[in-house]
DNA sequence: GACGCGTGGTC
DNA sequence: TGACCAAGCGT
């Protein structure tokens, strides 16, 4: 087991990027950092990082908010679920540790949306702690480093990598070993193309040694992505519209969205499709008016096509509100949080209003 | 332990 | 344009 944490650290010195989360380091603010950044790209996590921390400044300011605040802070980054357990973890540590993160692993580990990695990235980085941290970037390096021929993601793989990390680790500098490999990952050692000429630790690489670093990390296949069409109804009574808020756990989960559902094989056409959803969702019959558009989206296990409708109310019918069924008017859709395609439904709506 | 969970960039 | 990929976690 080569010492790769002297020339790495150099590297890091040399080449870390100024991120503004790198600038007055607190625990909070390396915590929003941390979560915003799982399964999220450096670039894209930036503009969201600074408008949050202007929004919710402090852990108590966070605690205090709605969740509806929060969310809407985080509409456009998606896994919403990383956003509720934040602002739950936030109130659970006002509540009962006096607002403040523990300086403990295992104590981290134990909050809602801290898993292991992001357990060891704040310990080492916030708290300057000998903890491990294993993200996709320092799978990959690891993964060439070793040579390692395990996929990446299995059992076998995990725990040969887990262990490689915690070997390998800076017991003097583990916050910027652990954002070394990590930065090394994202700017030297990338999934396609490498730029092993420039690599601080390619003299300790058994993948470059061999040649096999385009063939790494191994991967599992993956299966075949399915490929929905679903329809939404834009139901209008007046100058206002329906908008239902979305249950907790699943897909978008406390999101707001324009109703309907997948095309079933017993659907005779799109406007059936849509009558059967809301009588279902809703309770009433609508009428199906013409298309507001057609749009395609691709989330991460399945793709779709979605029809959206102008929806009406027969005479007598009345559909009533709740905490999760309200009548807005189109301006102010704003305020409700929403995914990718129901916010353009919503902007497009606002354009036609104005 | 396998699966569900968003979105944007890249090639 | 479609497939791949990304500072993972909860159930």
């Amino acid at each position: 087991m080569p010492d790769i944490s002297t020339s790495l650290l150099d590297w890091y010195d040399q080449n870390a990027r100024q991120l503004p989360w790198r600038s007055d380091i607190s625990p909070y603010r390396t915590w929003v950092s941390e979560i915003m950044l799982q399964q999220t790209q450096v670039d894209t996590v930036i503009p969201y990082f600074e408008r949050f921390i202007l929004r919710f400044p402090d852990l108590p300011s966070l605690a205090r908010a709605s969740q509806a605040d929060v969310l809407r802070e985080w509409e456009g980054l998606g896994y919403y679920g990383r956003a509720r357990n934040l602002h739950k973890a936030a109130q659970l540590l006002c509540q009962e540790h006096n607002c403040q993160l523990p300086a403990d692993v295992e104590a981290l580990r134990r909050l809602p949306g801290i898993g292991r990695y992001t357990a060891g990235a704040i310990a080492s980085i916030a708290f300057g702690i000998a903890a491990p941290a294993l993200d996709a970037n320092i799978r990959r390096v690891l993964s060439r480093l070793l040579e390692l021929r395990e996929p990446a993601g299995s059992p076998a793989g995990e725990k040969i990598l887990w262990e490689a990390a915690g070997r390998f680790l800076s017991q003097h500098r583990p916050g910027d070993h652990n954002q070394a490999l990590m930065e090394l990952g994202a700017l030297v050692c990338t999934p396609k193309a490498p730029g092993c000429q420039r690599c601080p630790l390619s003299g300790e690489c058994l993948a470059y040694a061999h040649g096999s670093q385009n063939d790494l990390p191994a991967r599992a296949e993956k299966p075949a992505v399915p490929h929905f069409i679903v329809t939404a109804a834009v139901i209008q009574q007046g100058d206002k519209v329906l908008v239902a808020q979305r249950p907790q756990g699943g897909l978008l989960g406390g999101l707001w969205e324009f109703p309907g559902g997948k095309l079933e094989t017993s659907d005779p056409d799109l406007p059936a499709c849509l009558r059967r959803e809301i009588r279902e969702e809703l309770g009433v019959e609508v009428c199906v008016g013409q298309s507001l558009g057609v749009f395609r989206h691709a989330y991460t296990h399945f793709r779709i096509t979605l029809h959206a409708f102008a929806c009406s109310l027969p005479p007598g019918e009345d559909i009533p509100v709740s905490e999760a069924v309200r009548w807005v008017t189109p301006s102010e859709l704003a305020g409700f949080p929403m995914g990718k395609v129901d916010r353009l439904i919503a902007r497009s709506l606002q354009a036609r209003a104005a």
